[in-house]
DNA sequence: GCGATGAGGCTAAGGGCATTAGCCTCCGGG
DNA sequence: CCCGGAGGCTAATGCCCTTAGCCTCATCGC
């Protein structure tokens, strides 16, 4: 599992291959089978390893603060993760969520936002809509830059930040 | 070309294979090599064409419209075009703009963005940041929306009609 | 009218990869 | 002492991309 991280940080998720984990762990492309099931399956583990590990960061980031200031440092952790993994993050992005642990990985970082959001006096679906504007932001932002989307790279931080405090503002307004 | 994008629409990206394409047109799978130099180039030319596709419907709707009006409408547009054609715009992220006439592409549909906000007297890079921000909302909602990334599709409209505003707020304030 | 030429097809073949089947070994508990 | 399973291995199959080499037929220059 740790080879084939490493694999994909590498080689990127076309790169992440039976054969290139078999290659790196020394033994036979079949023996591989032993320990799990398909090539999909291991990606399937890779990405929810990923999803975890921003999940504690977050999570870790977060503790302590609340409002403003912790939506901003969210944000911007979660840039950070992505531009240090960014094949990671991209690879993640790739299947739909058919895996259900997948999608269990996904629904705890998604806490991890909702929880964040605290604070705001935000009741019901208020709160869902206020999640997703976060995420698409986060995501939006985090896939385009992993994958070069921008022309120059100059100023992102400064786009960054105003995505930061249009979120902001959407959230409260006065507060 | 026209077969490749009906087989990437009807298997996705992973079915886009050059065995598909050839028999769907009812010839053997090294003829492609007549027409297309590889299965990259060969998926290459389908993202430049969806690009030109949505560049090309995105101005036609803007045509006419200025300011806060035209944004909302490309916006929806845009998240339109997505939901017709998921498989294929999640086809065209996957690859980084390696390709050199794929960046063109995208530099047009830009473009398109960038001329809508015509009229908020953005000058230089606050144009930029704008287009910027607009393009992370947009692509956040629309691939996060293609790939099922969001767990109830109820109530989408809302968050996307809020992520609308929020981004006009984010323009001109008291436009 | 006619011959060259090139576009567009084909078969054969090779290499990479995932996956399955069947076998072997060695260690740890009855 | 035995035996059962965890974890490896080799062999083999099938799919796919890609290359090489050959064929045909329309079209264009003469």
């Amino acid at each position: 599992m740790d080879a084939a991280v490493a694999v994909l940080d590498e080689h990127g998720v076309e790169g992440l291959t039976l054969a290139a984990v078999a290659a790196r762990t020394g033994v036979a492309t079949p023996s591989l089978y032993k320990h799990v099931g398909s090539l999909a399956e291991l990606k399937a583990h890779v990405a929810v390893r990923a999803l975890d590990d921003m999940t504690e960061r977050f999570t870790k980031a977060v503790l302590g603060r609340a409002g403003d200031d912790a939506v901003t440092v969210l944000m911007h952790e979660y840039r950070a993760y992505v531009r240090e993994h960014p094949r990671r993050y991209a690879a993640m992005s790739v299947d739909p969520l058919h895996d259900p642990s997948l999608r269990e990985a996904g629904v705890r970082l998604m806490e991890v936002m909702l929880a964040t959001l605290r604070g705001y006096g935000l009741e019901g679906s208020d709160a869902v809509h206020a999640t997703r504007r976060l995420r698409v932001l986060v995501h939006g932002f985090a896939d385009l830059e992993a994958r070069g989307g921008f022309g120059l790279p100059e100023e992102l931080d400064d786009t960054y930040d105003q995505l930061v405090r249009m979120y902001l503002d959407s959230l409260g307004g006065t507060t």
